[in-house]
DNA sequence: CGTGAAATGAACTCTTT
DNA sequence: AAAGAGTTCATTTCACG
């Protein structure tokens, strides 16, 4: 949507005022704008989760390792019983058992792999919505960054 | 990037033609582009992920109801031996333990929880990009749509 | 707010089926 | 001949400073 478009609904706000603020909801890692691909459309239709094990130590250079593969989508870390917690697309079931076997499993510092199939997605992120109920003028850019800026 | 600029880069092409083609890959639903919200920024400092159990016939209802949070920035089928993988967000660990054992665990058809903290991502979905060696020109739009939207 | 740039809609071509 | 992709161009609208 232009922007000016949004500074009409907005009410008594100029175009360029909307700009200003957009910028900075960016600049200031409060919003993340860019494209999402699907990765059904290109063939990928197999998703998995996956839980980790890593040996003491090694957790962080495993979690990098494991970032930069392109079948990765997604990385965390986790309390609990297993450490990293990833997703991963493949082409199929035995891609994705290939990748898993040896790929992850050749990864120095993975302990043990465990691996559930995700079939189907019902809510994703960037269909998350601000609730409400919440006090949203309450911290500043500054906390914001000292938080860090991982979403 | 204005398309235009793009257009530049892609070579011999019109700045027309970008600008269709990229409508064409928001229609049939190959990218997604929009604005993801960075919880922490909103007080929303705490992010767990939520195995959940459910009773045989309520898996999809359960799934849509727990969508259907505010809190629940994730929800998605899982095989094995957990039915639903959730994540959510919450302001302090107190809150979210209000939310898993009253909210989540008062949905009909919830059998149990489980609940692991999320101390940091490394990497998400809107990070990952298209592997190089995929062969990319191979499925058609109809394909993808028959396949369903959901990533 | 004025100006240059970008987005849009419509007509037309080319190719493929 | 019909559908899909790309181009050109006139017009409206927007982004930028």
């Amino acid at each position: 949507m232009p922007s000016s478009e949004l500074a009409r609904r907005l009410g008594p706000v100029s175009e360029r005022t909307v700009r200003y603020r957009i910028e900075r909801l960016i600049a200031e890692d409060i919003i993340h704008v860019g494209a999402i691909i699907n990765p059904k459309a290109l063939g990928l239709v197999v998703t998995a989760d996956l839980w980790i094990e890593v040996v003491p130590g090694h957790l962080r250079r495993v979690a990098e390792s494991l970032a930069a593969l392109p079948q990765v989508s997604y990385v965390a870390y986790s309390t609990g019983e297993r450490d990293l917690s990833i997703q991963v697309y493949a082409r199929d079931t035995g891609d994705l058992h290939h990748f898993v076997s040896e790929v992850v499993g050749n990864i120095p510092g993975v302990a043990r792999t465990s691996t559930m199939l995700v079939p189907e997605k019902v809510k994703d992120v960037h269909q998350w919505d601000i609730p409400e109920l919440l006090p949203t003028a309450s911290r500043t850019s500054e906390s914001v960054r000292a938080q860090g800026g991982r979403t």
